[in-house]
DNA sequence: CCGAAAATATGACAAAAGTCATATTCCTGT
DNA sequence: ACAGGAATATGACTTTTGTCATATTTTCGG
């Protein structure tokens, strides 16, 4: 399925790193881009495969996920409206590391390898913003390597609600409720843990008034304690 | 302690990214480097602290670590002769995220900031390969995610040892003896687990005649059985 | 070369987390 | 609206791993 949308009328044109481009080139992008609507649960990308461009998310949200032991999946991160997927497998000339999956139906566009490079030459400063947006997201993933070979479940549960509320909130934009909408087994491959041992401690937290819960909306009431929990 | 040796002449030049540069710039950045002998034990920078520079490892080792809980530490990896390190922080415009510290006498040299960036400016194929470099490490970083996750301590112990077999191996050189000089507790600390696990384990593959230790030095005898046992 | 301090080794036990079984509730497609 | 399947919840139990105590060995500075 095929969404006609043009890069300077996009929503999340701000966000991107596309913003500094000229209406000419922006132009250009949006004759020469794809955006396909995927529904919930499509695939996007599959780990392993090679990449032929970059994805840029419009609406919805990704999970990127790894495939481990007996199919268990980790989820990597997730991909909100704006952010880029696929920059590293890209620019590192590497198979996709891990899977793309929509968690909501999700309008996602598509540039080609050509397309993508030609932007790049054009416009260094987004060079310089994806060497930036690589270090941080590796500094990220150092710190949840320090997080899971030092912290128990229950910390890393609250870390992950608070960071997952981010990632929510800011995909709402200014709706402040700190709310989260995941299914308990996406939150323990997040967490790194069994579904059970998510499924306990979040009844914990419920009991302790840190959240609220309502089906997979999990609500964050005490963020104050929360934090605390994740440092303690 | 100050070493002066010529960039032009130095032993690891060929395996770092400075190995196109003329020999012009490679007089002139001789002339602006400083190379500094670190005891073993000495630490090179502290996390926390912001980068004035960059440095390249020319003889020895480090273990670039994070602090976690209680003073523990985790060793995000090792440096060898050729490494870069403070690449991340420097281009992400960062704090370290963790410390240096020399796990053998050390030579090290360092540039600043404005020499390391007149570099770049002036041969953009080496910030494509550290583009691809942060990939790499991005890569890596996540695997360990995934390993952390799902698989036991035993599991990933052998895969700790093969992965380092092949750093302390390109370290020597020819010298095709497959041995890990370390610590215990910086085994477990990269491991992620504590100290007595791993020489329990370690103890282990001793007697399933994996390895053979002779004080910290390990050395791996069946490596295919160690993979297998990793991938397990 | 020697002695103190640090590192390694090993056992006993405790705590954390995973697994399996089984209800119960929530959704989804028809 | 309803049936069937999936997701959530909870208990019982097992396994893994960490912690503490205590030898034993190694290392290193004087």
């Amino acid at each position: 399925m095929d969404i006609a949308i043009t890069c300077k009328h996009c929503k999340v044109l701000g966000v991107t790193y596309f913003s500094s481009m000229s209406q000419w080139d922006l132009m250009h992008l949006s004759q020469n881009k794809t955006s396909i609507l995927y529904k919930k649960g499509q695939m996007i990308f599959h780990e392993g495969n090679y990449p032929n461009g970059i994805f840029c998310v419009q609406s919805g949200k990704l999970k990127i996920f790894k495939n481990g032991r007996d199919g268990k999946a980790h989820i990597v991160r997730l991909a909100i409206p704006g952010m880029f997927i696929g920059i590293r497998s890209l620019l590192g000339k590497a198979k996709y590391a891990a899977s793309a999956m929509a968690l909501e139906d999700s309008v996602v566009c598509f540039l080609n390898r050509s397309l993508f490079f030609d932007i790049l030459s054009k416009y260094p400063k987004i060079s310089e913003s994806l060497m930036s947006s690589l270090s941080q997201l590796l500094l990220e993933a150092e710190e949840k390597i320090l997080s899971m070979a030092q912290n128990p479940v229950r910390q890393r549960l609250a870390e992950s609600l608070f960071i997952l509320s981010n990632v929510f909130c800011s995909a709402m934009g200014k709706d402040k409720q700190l709310t989260i909408c995941l299914s308990r087994e996406d939150l323990a491959n997040i967490v790194g843990t069994a579904t059970e041992t998510v499924i306990r401690i979040l009844s914990e937290f419920r009991e302790e008034k840190l959240v609220s819960v309502n089906g997979r909306e999990i609500t964050i009431i005490n963020s104050e304690e929360l934090k605390r929990i994740s440092l303690a």
